[in-house]
DNA sequence: TTAGATACCTTGACAGGTAAGGTATCTAGG
DNA sequence: CCTAGATACCTTACCTGTCAAGGTATCTAA
């Protein structure tokens, strides 16, 4: 089986990221669980993938960090959307209604 | 703006040149303009991307190839689906409607 | 004290896409 | 005749996002 859709995923990545944080201020883990909830199990990002990504935004100026202080657990990274954020995240939605229509047109519908 | 849409369409144009492929037999510019003209310009395969595409699918077994006959013009390489290659298609389709479900929960929709 | 959950991070490799180059044939215009 | 443009195919070197595999550290429960 291997990757249940994350080639398709692919290219979408900072957008999901970026949804949950215009949530509400997260950290990777938790980020990552919901991803999990949402998709009853079928999808997750790899680690090393989560954290390049949020590498990126910050770089790219769309999201900013922080430790959070917990008194106990785990310490956590906790990230914040900045207004470019937010506009790069309606953009990416947009886009992604474009590409949804392409690809409807010029996959049609195979399945029996 | 670069490419528009083109990292999300990465991993279905395997797909893409299948579907056109189950139609009739094809060669690659003209499924290239069949694309575009599906998409009113919107989206085309890089030149590069359409033929290692080619040739991933027939190492995979999912086409054959032939030079055709023609008495003017370029020469042009047909490809014809297989069997596998059929079968290849109907799941892929199958994993885009799954692919596309989660994606819409994943990125709900920040469009205004 | 040990196992498991939480939580973060880095490294090296890989696959698919792309820019930029190339070849060759035919047609239309000057 | 020559040139420009369309048709049609191909290769190379590079870039980017993803992933497997490793690591660190803290807390909780058995």
């Amino acid at each position: 089986m291997a990757g249940i859709a994350s080639d398709m995923i692919r290219g979408n990545t900072d957008t999901i990221l970026l949804r949950f944080l215009c949530e509400k201020d997260s950290y990777g883990y938790e980020i990552n669980k919901q991803i999990l909830e949402l998709t009853d199990g079928q999808y997750g990002l790899n680690e090393a993938t989560l954290y390049t990504t949020f590498k990126r935004l910050e770089k790219n100026g769309y999201i900013t960090s922080y430790w959070g202080d917990e008194n106990s657990g785990a310490r956590r990274r906790y990230y914040t959307v900045t207004e470019a954020g937010r506009a790069a995240y309606a953009e990416n939605c947009r886009e992604w209604l474009n590409a949804r229509t392409l690809l409807e047109r010029l996959i049609k519908d195979g399945t029996d």
